[in-house]
DNA sequence: GTTGAAATTAGTACGAA
DNA sequence: TTCGTACTAATTTCAAC
């Protein structure tokens, strides 16, 4: 019924899945539910709160971590109380065929939390924590301008984190949306004309997923 | 030593700390980096990886999540196995004053996985993970849009999540640059000028984190 | 997929250094 | 503060149903 599968999509017969993975059923997601706010509850009680017996919550529990659905468990921390309580974003215009060097240097930035690339203006977004926006600067025009890959960057701070969820799970939408009455009609078509943009890959960038 | 307090900058004597929070080690942030890496270790097997008793590992451990250096323990997942394998980053530009009902906008979309409020030309980031691309444009489009207080939206897709860690510790900066030899004088001033940019905040933005 | 009972481990409460 | 130990409660494992 409620069985999630990134693959499939088309093409297969009736059992047309990849051998690849695990069928993930409402009840993998209750689990992934659970532990995504107590990363280091009991088994046990894990198999209480989801309304399964012991054995089947261990199992499970090994399965959806074996399969790599979980990759690891980790805590939450408060960045101002470690002394790292400034966040900045640098968005990031690589040189072309520079890609391997510029991650190279990023396994060496050990205040770099998260990067990703992207498409649009820019080819990543690297967001880091640190003391005092004085380092940020350091960072930026020290180490990061220092590369060769780097064409260019954009910085802001970030001046608040209003929503941190540590995931998101196909199961969350279909209970904070409760009943979607189909009044949309008159909702349709409201949207005004050029509010909002979406924006491609830069010119510059190999063939991402179509346009550009 | 390796003291770590985020208070007590300036002003006050020896002992010039606020009464709010806990004066971090390096133990706690020992205890921190293994937490980070395995947020389900139990915490007799945390004490002999830190070097420190059990009884002290409780101590410690109870110390930190009482005092909320430790917010709470995750998972974090395969997204594309949950079949949420497209994620985009949606730049918004809000209404002056309206932010309490962009805020309560965004606690009903749980598809959501982050969101900051920034300086540059946007006021804020949101991450949200999706099944596909149509998705995405439809949760623009007919959500985000229709809100009052979105005046404008720029999305771009994440092609590859390069770099993910639970948080950055001032203890990281340490040890990935173990001596830098200060060989930095032919380097310094080689940064191309224009090369990097810093965007303040929005000319419209009036008071920062609580306006509304 | 479930239950129950043994073995192990975790969490707590002391006193001593 | 930190450590070491003993005590109690809980969890994991393994068995059979």
């Amino acid at each position: 019924m409620s069985d999630i599968s990134s693959h499939g999509g088309s093409g297969g017969g009736p059992s047309g899945r990849i051998g690849i993975g695990l069928d993930l059923d409402a009840t993998h997601l209750k689990i992934l539910e659970v532990l995504r706010d107590n990363g280091r509850i009991s088994v046990s009680s894990l198999a209480e709160r989801v309304g399964i017996s012991r054995a089947n919550a261990y199992t499970r529990f090994e399965a959806l971590r074996a399969d790599g659905v979980i990759k690891r468990f980790t805590a939450e921390i408060d960045h101002v109380r470690t002394g790292l309580g400034i966040t900045a974003l640098i968005f990031v215009t690589v040189r072309q065929q520079m890609w391997r060097q510029f991650r190279a240097e990023l396994a060496r930035m050990p205040e770099v939390e998260y990067c990703a690339i992207t498409t649009g203006q820019h080819d990543a977004m690297i967001q880091v924590r640190m003391a005092d926006v004085a380092e940020v600067h350091t960072m930026v025009t020290d180490r990061l301008a220092n590369i060769p890959a780097v064409k260019a960057t954009e910085t802001v701070f970030i001046l608040d984190e209003v929503l941190k969820r540590p995931y998101v799970l196909p199961s969350d939408r279909d209970k904070t949306r409760p009943a979607r009455r189909p009044v949309q009609e008159e909702q349709r078509g409201d949207v005004p004309l050029g509010k909002m943009r979406f924006v491609g890959a830069a010119e510059g960038r190999a063939a991402l997923r179509k346009d550009d």
